[in-house]
RNA sequence: GCGCCCGUAGCUCAGUUGGAUAGAGUACCUGGCUACGAACCAGGUGGUCGGAGGUUCGAAUCCUUCCGGGCGCGCCA
């Protein structure tokens, strides 16, 4: 407060430099950045304004997607953590981590042992089986099975045995299994326009050799113990519903390993292999105590080198407009690729209407990029860690706080530039370059100046809280400012030579701004829609 | 029963870490395209911030307690 005051008080000619006090009632004033102040900061601005402070420079993270299950189809759970884990992503990169991407695939275990054995059992060979319909339909049938006939449940269960001991028919049929499905996750990773590919698939069959050697290690160093038959660990804090201390078990007492196993193998991994010094997880919040038990477990190792920050990133569950989970009327999950098709085609009826005079081909490209931009925009704008109604006709608008609404800003930057034949080139940062004077002469050209100056901060923060939501806003608020001042002020036609320079400074900064903004969502923006 | 999260306009959501008269979008009403793209803008209607106490100059925000909702809670992931 007293270098804001001090600020505000340095006066030139008896005018302020910095900021103007005014009182606003007894125990207020109120500050205004001077419009001198603000042109200087927004002349000052350097190409770096746009690629990130650099303050995390050779940190290392690593961001865990969570991970759909093979033979599964991915649906909106699956979007949620892809699309923000990817935001995540781009903005950690942006600030200058090094940014380790993990899809911890659900790649082994029981239903591995039903669905191979199903296969075998039924005479089905694995080349019949090509993509991920034939998947879904053998887990259907193998599930039945599985639930239906004791028999068989045991043999799957033996099953699960062979895949381990590494029997080499059951092996291959495992090979063929995965790779329909990474390949079929590969395709959706590509509709979606995420960083995500097969290179960051990392699923739990890898960490299962080094499963042994971790409880081994936990029970001789003391932090495990034997109850009940089964390898546990207790930490503090938690007790199960007679108020007795609940254990995080790590080994069943039939020898069986669990997922708390897997990923305490997946931490000691990330912190060994990568110098990890940040572990993000990006999964659905009804895991949260979960990974609070494995972090509290970590903690009591002596695996870190260095400190480390452990960070449960979660998000709420995607709810239909009845508030109940987002699913079909017969009550399965809704299947992504066909949710991602309605996006492109509701989208595309939109850019029929209101630009009819495209080529076909512009009209699927524009569907595409503001039909997913739209989808992934409405999972990164709010909170995320509430549920999220998922309501087709309000995303699909287009109007409001959308995604094509941002992309609409740049649009009519785009449409300013092309109209004018003028080269926006001379109007965006670049090293070296001098921008033409910027002269503030309305209200709203103050306020977008100030806010275009905090883009910066808002990143810093984002960085520290993981709260995308905070980014989407600054560009809405950004977006809405761009539209109040085109309609306000005058562009191409401004009273002189000056102005029009001056307003077409803030053109290419807001169009930067927004494009540098979206990207870091993983939402494109257009030359015209 | 224990633990975590949530309750803000009819609906969907923000609220800068305790500041001024609580903001957007949507819906509804009104106005604006012979001016750079109207997927836009301007104006209006709409609130006991779930209830009640407390902390203090000051609370949607912090504490306590009720009410209401979601999720998790020993060998599934």
């Amino acid at each position: 407060d007293r270098v804001i005051t001090s600020l505000a008080q340095t006066q030139i000619d008896g005018a302020p430099l910095f900021a103007k006090l005014e009182s606003a009632g007894p125990g207020f004033i109120n500050i205004t950045l001077t419009p001198e102040y603000v042109t200087r900061q927004l002349a000052s601005c350097r190409p770096e304004h746009y690629v990130g402070s650099g303050e995390d420079q050779d940190k290392i993270v690593v961001v865990d997607y969570g991970g759909a299950n093979i033979a599964k189809e991915m649906h909106v759970g699956h979007l949620r953590s892809t699309v923000i884990g990817d935001a995540i992503v781009r903005i950690l990169g942006f600030a200058g981590y090094k940014v380790i991407r993990q899809s911890h695939l659900g790649d082994w275990g029981t239903q591995f042992g039903m669905l191979i054995e199903y296969m075998i059992e039924n005479k089905i060979i694995p080349h019949d089986l090509t993509e991920m319909p034939d998947l879904t339909a053998l887990y259907q049938k193998a599930k039945i099975a599985f639930d239906q006939n004791a028999g068989f449940a045991d043999r799957a269960r033996e099953r699960v045995v062979k895949l381990q001991g590494g029997d080499q028919e059951t092996l291959s049929i495992w090979q063929h299994l995965v790779e329909i499905s990474v390949q079929y996750f590969e395709t959706i990773y590509q509709r979606l326009d995420v960083l995500l590919t097969r290179q960051d698939d990392c699923g739990e069959s890898f960490y299962n050799p080094m499963l042994p050697g971790i409880v081994d290690e936990l029970v001789e160093v003391g932090i495990a113990e034997k109850s009940d038959g089964a390898w546990v660990i207790f930490l503090d804090g938690y007790v199960d519903r007679e108020k007795k201390p609940l254990p995080m078990i790590i080994q069943k007492s039939d020898g069986g390993y669990l997922y708390s196993t897997t990923d305490l193998a997946a931490i000691k991994y990330r912190m060994s292999h990568y110098q990890a010094d940040r572990l993000i997880y990006v999964t659905d919040s009804r895991q949260e105590q979960h990974f609070n038990m494995v972090f509290a477990a970590v903690k009591r190792t002596d695996w870190a080198k260095k400190p480390v920050q452990f960070e449960h990133m979660p998000f709420g569950s995607v709810l239909g407009k009845d508030k109940k989970p987002f699913k079909t009327r017969s009550g399965e999950s809704i299947r992504l690729s066909l949710l991602l098709d309605e996006a492109e085609e509701r989208a595309y009826r939109i850019v029929n209407e209101k630009n009819p005079s495209a080529s076909e081909a512009e009209k699927k490209q524009i569907a595409h990029t503001i039909g997913i931009g739209a989808l992934k925009y409405a999972d990164l704008t709010s909170e995320r860690t509430k549920d999220y109604v998922f309501d087709w006709d309000s995303l699909m608008s287009f109007e409001g706080n959308t995604a094509p609404y941002l992309q609409n800003a740049y649009v009519r930057i785009q449409a300013i530039f092309r109209r004018g034949e003028i080269d926006m080139a001379q109007y965006t940062l670049a090293p070296n370059r001098l921008l033409p004077e910027i002269k503030i002469t309305e209200a709203i050209e103050h306020e977008m100046a100030i806010h275009l100056l905090e883009f910066h901060e808002v990143i810093a923060r984002v960085v520290d809280d993981l709260m995308v939501h905070k980014l989407c806003t600054y560009l809405h608020q950004l977006a809405a400012q761009f539209h109040r001042f085109y309609e306000h002020c005058k562009i191409l036609n401004a009273p002189d030579a000056e102005a029009k320079d001056s307003r077409l400074v803030f053109c290419g900064l807001v169009a930067g701004t927004l494009k540098q903004g979206l990207s870091l969502l993983g939402v494109d923006v257009l030359e015209k829609m």
